[in-house]
DNA sequence: GCGAGTTGTGAATTTCAGTTCACATAACTC
DNA sequence: GAGTTATGTGAACTGAAATTCACAACTCGC
């Protein structure tokens, strides 16, 4: 129902045309920008799904842009075309946060893939009311819980006392029940030797948490 | 204080002693494996920081160890590293989860400055007792929040009892407060017209909500 | 202006996470 | 084996989050 809105963003006219062309005649909905700039304006006001953005361009290239544009819009996918491509500039531009990586000329079929397949990604936000997820998240919402699960990425394993010590609280007993609150939740577990650490499910929750950290601004 | 653990996986004995050699000279602990099969038993038992894998080797590659391993243990970095080196190998590797790639023959300073740069990036996990993480995290742990927030990712912008159909709750004063929750948050916010829309921030939390869905299993 | 639907507020109540306290058992120390 | 520290349990208490209820203002068609 909702729109597939793509934003395709070049300074070569023939290219940037063509595209649009390929992309209308399989449905989705294109429109054109000459540069990174009066995309970002065009992106305020009406953001798409998908942006199709060249590397090499007058003033603020496709490199400069992808930060600025994952920082505001994070749902937003990115796909990167560029002509003189090196395994070096596929690499960055990945780390840069492009989702995909086409080299110029590329042919229509391998566009279409590449951009079904991310638009498809998106769809991932259908799972996201789970209530499975209250659990989960619920049991992260707390920082001594957190402190915890660092302590035990950081150590690897610690005792009780140990690890009360560790993170200064005085009554052990609250340390206990947020012991037992991860230890239900399958993020700790506990061996013969009663020393603590993280299961695989737990380090999963470092590694979001982590990615979330870095998004979360605050 | 923790040690910097670090496991190269290749199959070609001389160049992994080389670069184990290259690591413990800069004041790294590494170890080796031949194949990526034994490379999984070690890493159960002792798991590293970071994993140096070669692409090409008998029996399972490099491209497929990867995703087991960011299942099991998503915080473990990956640097792929690999012989005949394209563009399109590149971005495969590092959309199956590698988190650098170098190509070879590789200087060993381009190994160095990849292997610290990558471990640099572990740190971010000082930071993940943050008590600033509560409130996001807390406003996250709520199914009718997390409706609301993707209902408005689908539907650009909803009125109230649009939003409250759309839900299926009866009680629309229920709806009403968790969208005075999200409001006071900031990750959605409401125009002259009274339609509610997703903040930036509500949509960098739609995006976290993203990534988290994906690694949570449950 | 009237009646129906929309959008909202504030107070009372319920529910549940988190804290605190009092106590118990195991483990270790000398 | 007496004393001390480590580890843990259960019940009572506290407070914040969430729900429910009663009501009010506003807007729109007619």
């Amino acid at each position: 129902m909702t729109a597939e809105t793509i934003l395709v963003i070049d300074d070569d006219q023939d290219l940037r045309e063509s595209i649009i062309e390929i992309l209308e005649n399989n449905d989705f909905i294109a429109s054109g920008c000459d540069c990174a700039e009066t995309a970002l304006e065009k992106i305020k006001t009406t953001p798409p799904r998908l942006v199709i953005v060249d590397n090499m361009m007058p003033g603020m290239g496709g490199m400069a842009l992808m930060p600025l544009l994952k920082l505001d819009y994070p749902s937003i996918k990115i796909i990167m075309i560029t002509a003189f491509s090196t395994v070096e500039n596929a690499v960055s531009a990945m780390k840069s946060g492009a989702d995909d990586y086409l080299s110029k000329p590329f042919r229509r079929d391998e566009l279409l893939v590449a951009v079904r397949r991310n638009l498809e990604e998106l769809k991932f936000s259908r799972q996201l009311a789970d209530p499975g997820m209250d659990d989960a998240l619920a049991c992260l919402a707390n920082q001594i819980r957190r402190q915890i699960l660092v302590a035990l990425t950081e150590e690897k394993q610690m005792r009780f006392m140990n690890l009360t010590r560790h993170l200064g609280i005085s009554d052990h007993t609250k340390v206990n029940f947020h012991l037992k609150n991860l230890k239900m939740h399958k993020l700790i577990s506990q061996d013969r030797e009663k020393a603590y650490q993280l299961t695989p499910e737990g380090e999963k929750m470092i590694d979001c948490l982590k990615l979330l950290s870095k998004r979360i601004p605050s």
